[in-house]
DNA sequence: CCGTATCCGTCAAGATACTG
DNA sequence: CAGTATCTTGACGGATACGG
């Protein structure tokens, strides 16, 4: 079993080693639509993937097709097919995905709350560049 | 005052609008560095930029200058300038920075926590492309 | 018809060298 | 020391075409 983290501060392993797999895991996570896919399945149930591009304004279907895919390969998100007519797909929380949605959660709330406070401080905080 | 966000669970605001400011707010906090980097403040206190560089492994000069100014833009972090020789530079956390270092901090632990679970679910879980 | 793969333009990230 | 300027590369994101 590969322990590269010989400097971590919980067990073995540490977010601040370059080469740590959990930094590639946070990184995954600390992604511009992982939150939000990981929030919508959480709250919803298995979802379609053409309900999870509705319920994402911004997102293409590329994007959003990589970003499940790193999440099911991730064992955070399966991903079921039915062999119907019309054809279905389906995508669900494993119980990985259900445990990371509380952090995630809490992460989305938190800027939920704030922007007003941000915006209170610096009227225009979002860089033009 | 603005209010971009009709449809929010929670006052006004909704990250899954793409055009409410939280959802920015997000993408400035969901990204790689700030996590760390933010951890790190929390963690040390008051810190030069080569310090900060040096406890992130892996990132460039200008992707750290590029975070820090954007995170002092949202007021999450003052960047204070010393007029010495030589010159000296000193990121520390605002209140609101502190405050968000909890959610943040809780998402690292996470990801520290459970790789070894999702290691052991999926051997090659990162993917190559 | 729903979802995936391919092509391609744009832009952000990384490397390097240099300045206040 | 703390960045900035410039260049190159590769990722992101959209449009289109394809498979089931």
């Amino acid at each position: 079993m590969a322990r590269p983290c010989p400097n971590g501060r919980h067990d073995h392993h540490d977010v601040y080693s370059a080469t740590c797999p959990c930094r590639a895991l946070l990184d995954l996570l600390a992604n511009k639509w992982s939150a939000l896919i990981i929030g919508l399945l959480d709250d919803h149930g298995p979802m379609r993937f053409t309900a999870v591009q509705t319920a994402l304004p911004g997102v293409g279907a590329k994007m959003l097709t990589q970003t499940l895919r790193r999440l099911e390969a991730a064992s955070l998100v399966t991903r079921t097919i039915y062999a119907e007519v019309p054809p279905r797909v389906e995508y669900e929380l494993t119980d990985l995905g259900v445990d990371v949605s509380g952090p995630l959660g809490a992460l989305r709330a938190w800027a939920e709350d704030n922007v007003d406070r941000i915006e209170a401080l610096d009227g225009n905080w979002l860089q033009p560049t």
